[in-house]
DNA sequence: CGGACAAGCTGA
DNA sequence: CAGCTTGTCCGG
């Protein structure tokens, strides 16, 4: 006993040096102050990795401030108790406070991002660059939005962009295409680091210390973003469009605002560089810098448009166009990959006998047909789950009409339309991709494509499903989508295609593509989106959960100035939803940040700031 | 978050 | 009133 009081006064205190730590408790979203000890003075600094004592606890945390004047009185202090590990540099440190801010979530949770998951113990001195403080006076350069074609080599253009000293830091959402890139660039004598958050933690230790050193070009997917380089001179974002660049859970970070953010702040170059470049991005420069109209043109496959209306309406979308596509492709030695975004064998059925639509005998909805491996087929209800044979509940007839086909379906109708190819079907859940020649399933089948043969056509059975989601960002995730298909079909000169069928045509999306203009989209888009006052010219949250908590959430925040609450929906299944839009991202910032963090006791809230999918 | 401590419920 | 659950508070 005597003995610890003896040790707590011994500790330096008159003038002691006192730091402040942000513990890594997600739900205790704020900092402490402790005593720096004499041993750990040394090495201890602005984004060091410590263990403290908190309330009884040992706790890790961040120093986040040093040298602070303390705002309790200093008998209440306690020393740091270890340092455990290195970790951000100081910039780092702030764009983890400013990105906690903007996407409302807790300042430890982004901390952790930009930390090396594993210990890293370092002897030599960190190099301290005044690039901060140069940032302070030179004004940051514009950022560039660059519209570059899907299929076209953009070796050379990655290249201009670079940094001729110091760090650049590339940030884009495809892992492989991360590794090849870096792989080109290390043939070019530059020292490449990959940074892919899907590494074991090893590697990614391994990574983050490389890029700790500096003199680099680190590329990957979001977490590159915050890749600890300690002499960045350039970001660039490459597909700033891909969803894959946000994070889905809170906080739902994207990692292009993290980077233009980032650069800004050490007022170095940024560039965005898209096939189709989003309104967001738009908005951020003065003009889209696109190339040349050849280069253009000949960086989209072939696009050729079916009219599913016309002359006569076709059954089952097995249109003639898609026949003589399929066997072009197929003839040729090239794979096809038809998607259409209907899981299962069929999503909507009638009885042949008395044309009752087949529903759900719980709920009523509409159900489908799915066929488990080794088991007879079934109904499913998408609402509910229930699970009945198949058979009519109004005759109890055994045979129905598929009148939306699934990807199991469309499987059969393709090896019936191609008897000498051979056609798999893909769902997000299938294991391993048979090496067919067809290769028909859900949007997942575009990530599943396997290597080792050229892909000559890509198929949208049903484009309209895609154009007509009601989602706000529908017209620019379908363009996404031709994008995709380009990439893996590769250009006209390749003889790469891409085959839509649609009741659509002359829809903004669908002639963007044929014309390769993205400006087409963006353009019809804007002026619908600033009517809503949707991103970019304005900025939207979505409050979800119980019922009850999200409805007392709202209550709240309709009493904030400058915001307007959409809702809540009362919405079934998994609690209720509501939207909150601001006027921009800052100030939805600071209304959700005096809103404060939900009430514990309020049930499951969560709030999404920049929800991708409303 | 998770420990501390206080106030409420139960059972003999 | 011990012994337990449930709720509220707070951390340096």
């Amino acid at each position: 006993m005597t003995v610890t009081e003896t040790e707590a006064e011994t500790t330096p205190t008159a003038a002691g040096r006192v730091c402040r730590v942000r513990p890594d408790v997600p739900a205790l979203d704020r900092a402490f102050d402790y005593l720096v000890p004499e041993e750990l003075a040394q090495r201890v600094r602005v984004g060091s990795i410590v263990r403290v004592g908190l309330h009884g606890r040992r706790v890790r945390g961040w120093v986040v401030e040093d040298d602070v004047t303390p705002e309790t009185e200093a008998a209440k202090l306690k020393p740091l108790l270890q340092l455990v590990s290195e970790g951000p540099p100081a910039e780092l440190v702030g764009l983890a406070g400013w990105a906690a801010w903007r996407w409302a979530g807790s300042t430890a949770s982004l901390l952790r991002v930009a930390s090396p998951p594993n210990i890293v113990r370092d002897r030599e001195p960190v190099v301290q660059v005044a690039a901060a403080a140069a940032a302070a006076v030179t004004p940051s350069p514009p950022v560039r939005v660059i519209a570059w074609p899907p299929a076209a080599d953009r070796r050379a253009l990655v290249r201009s962009l670079l940094a001729p000293s110091g760090s650049t830091v590339i940030v884009m959402a495809d892992g492989p295409r991360a590794q090849l890139l870096a792989r080109e660039l290390a043939a070019d004598g530059l020292e490449a680091v990959v940074f892919r958050g899907d590494q074991p933690d090893a590697h990614r230790t391994q990574a983050w210390r490389a890029a700790r050193r500096g003199g680099c070009v680190v590329v990957g997917g979001r977490v590159a973003a915050w890749a600890p380089v300690p002499d960045l001179a350039a970001v660039v974002v490459l597909d700033e469009g891909d969803e894959a660049l946000q994070e889905e859970r809170n906080p739902t970070w994207h990692a292009r605002d993290v980077a233009v953010e980032r650069a800004a702040r050490a007022g170095v170059p940024c560039a965005l560089v898209s096939p189709a470049p989003t309104l967001e991005a738009r908005a951020l420069a003065p003009a889209v810098e696109r190339p040349d109209r050849a280069v253009e043109r000949e960086g989209w496959p072939v696009v050729e448009v079916v009219d599913l209306r016309a002359p006569t309406p076709v059954p089952g979308l097995m249109s003639e166009a898609l026949a003589a596509a399929l066997h072009r492709a197929v003839d040729s030695g090239r794979r096809a990959v038809c998607v259409i975004n209907r899981k299962g064998r069929a999503r909507l059925l009638a009885c042949r006998t008395c044309e009752e639509l087949a529903r759900c005998g719980t709920c009523g909805a509409a159900v489908g047909q799915v066929e488990t491996p080794g088991a007879a087929t079934e109904l499913v209800c998408p609402r509910c789950g229930t699970r009945r044979p198949v058979v009519c509940l109004a005759c109890q007839g055994g045979s129905f009409r598929v009148l939306r086909a699934g990807v199991a379906r469309l499987r059969d109708d393709l090896s019936a339309l191609l008897p000498r190819a051979s056609v798999a079907d893909v769902e997000a859940a299938t294991v391993e991709v048979p090496d067919v020649d067809v290769l028909v399933g859900t949007e997942a089948v575009l990530h599943r494509v396997p290597r080792g043969r050229r892909v000559g056509l890509v198929a949208y059975l049903d484009f309209d499903q895609e154009l007509l989601a009601e989602r706000f960002r529908a017209p620019e995730q379908a363009l996404w989508l031709l994008v995709r298909a380009a990439r893996l079909t590769g250009p006209r000169s390749r003889d790469g295609r891409i085959l839509i069928q649609t009741r659509l045509p002359d829809d903004a999306v669908v002639v963007a593509a044929n014309a390769a203009d993205p400006d087409l989209v963006a353009t019809r888009e804007a002026p619908a989106r600033e009517d809503l006052g949707f991103p970019p010219f304005g900025a939207l949250a979505e409050v979800s959960g119980d019922a009850g908590a999200v409805a007392t959430a709202c209550d709240g925040l309709r009493a904030l100035a400058g915001l307007t609450v959409l809702g809540p929906t009362p919405a079934g299944e998994r609690g209720a939803r509501a939207l909150v839009r601001a006027a921009d991202p800052s100030a939805l910032a600071d209304a959700l940040s005096l809103a404060g963090p939900p009430a514990r006791a309020a049930g499951r809230l969560r709030v999404a700031v920049d929800p991708p999918r409303v």
